[in-house]
DNA sequence: TATGGTCTATTGGTCAGACCTAATGTACTC
DNA sequence: GAGTACATTAGGTCTGACCAATAGACCATA
């Protein structure tokens, strides 16, 4: 057992000095930091351009190839869209809710996020987020929610439904006026779409259904009345996931390979 | 108004011919789609290093330029780590919650997303998340918990109540053994953290309360009890809320500057 | 007068090659 | 056997050149 003086045995040299492991920061990264914080504090306005990649090539002494990757970084975060050609440029954008759609996507592809952690995942937001419409909806967010599920009514074929019922749903959560609960709605709903689009357990009867529920988590939010919003959502959506993980079990039975 | 053969006034020519806006990808673009589907389809397996840049440079005909810029862009999005040196290289890596903690954090900071959208969305997704810890939660766990709230209570400083309070949060979502809300957590947590930690509304008996109130949620988790612990951290969660944006009102009535 | 062609300047995109720096393996020395 | 020196391999940065896309001005012609 290593003393008090010897606390770890792989401490080769005589000195017992101890430093914490640094961090030696590449320089695009610095340039990158320093041009996100800018931006993020407000005092690069959105849509302004960034000098030219030559001009803060001579501003940073840095070489061409490290501004670039800096603004490539900026790139992929979201916070600067840039265009080739003349009066191109990267020009200061907010990072948005696709990136955020992005990198939810990636972690649920690349950890093979189940479709049940998904649906559950669901389950604890879209209650909440009637609730909330329910309280701030204005008369245009009804008129949307009205619209999508009047699609949802009408849709010609499975991908139109799909589409629909997103829209529907990321429109609820809009209506409760949270930018960040639309955020994530916003990037739940593509991977919700995919995992559901390979399940045929969408019928006639399921949009029905879909419809009905929809049209009465709308009135409820159209009046105002929270608990009910919450109340119903909840029902629509974890009698929605049971029914889709009901059939997932049955196609792993079914194919087994 | 425009009739049905003039839908757009602004359309000049003579052709009612429409074409969607087309995209050219950028080389760098290319090579990094291809490479981060060959990660996530589980190609390539984590840990094993692509291969290095020049090797990468013939294999494609493209620039050591456009390689890195690939290569940097996965970085970026957690898909690979980047080591330098000899044995160093571009290791796959599956994408963390980290990665898509960083992209939530942007979105607040950039959008200004409200401390009351911030808890808002906490209170929908936390009573959820304990509901699933009752279900799921292991015994190691459980120990992670009350060593959490334990080191809640001995905090000596607000940082250290500060840190302790979020172990335990996504110790609870942890619990839970849902990966996406552990994730979501995660995320959400540190700017929760930062927007704390600069209200004083946090004295010893908001500390003792904390602690009885995890305490409970504790022993509704440790039972399986789901809509107790549940119902217990709505409660909780909510009143923590109420009274952090008492203050928040408060500082704003003090300080109008 | 409207449509299309041409030219040019600006700006990002790509390339080739050189050199610097970090990390590691290895042989050598004491 | 511990420590050192060196070679090797890989990423990091720099330079300078050229390609490609785009906007705007100007011109040509039906």
């Amino acid at each position: 057992m290593p003393t008090a003086e010897e606390p770890a045995k792989e401490r080769s040299g005589r000195s017992t000095i101890q430093l914490a492991p640094m961090s030696v920061p590449k320089a695009s990264d610095v340039l990158a930091d320093e041009l996100r914080e800018r931006i993020l504090s407000g005092e690069f306005v959105e849509g302004t351009p960034l000098p030219p990649e030559r001009e803060l090539v001579v501003q940073t002494n840095m070489s061409r190839t490290t501004v670039r990757e800096a603004l490539r970084i900026l790139e992929v975060q979201g916070l600067v869209r840039i265009k080739a050609g003349r009066a191109g440029g990267a020009f200061v954008q907010r990072p948005g809710e696709e990136s955020m759609a992005r990198s939810v996507g990636l972690l649920i592809r690349g950890r093979q996020i189940r479709l049940k952690a998904l649906l559950e995942t669901r389950e604890g937001l879209e209650p909440f987020s009637a609730k909330l419409a329910a309280r701030n909806r204005t008369e245009e967010d009804l008129a949307v929610l009205e619209a999508a599920n009047q699609r949802i009514k009408d849709a010609p074929d499975l991908a139109s439904f799909l589409q629909a019922n997103i829209d529907w749903h990321v429109g609820v959560a809009q209506a409760g006026h949270n930018e960040l609960m639309t955020g994530l709605m916003m990037a739940l709903s593509p991977a919700i779409y995919e995992a559901t689009e390979n399940e045929q357990f969408i019928d006639d009867e399921v949009m029905e259904t879909t419809f009905k529920a929809h049209q009465s988590i709308n009135r409820a939010i159209r009046d105002g009345d929270g608990p009910a919003a919450m109340r119903r959502m909840d029902r629509h959506v974890h009698v929605y996931a049971e029914e889709l993980l009901k059939v997932e079990v049955r196609t792993d039975i079914t194919l087994p390979d």
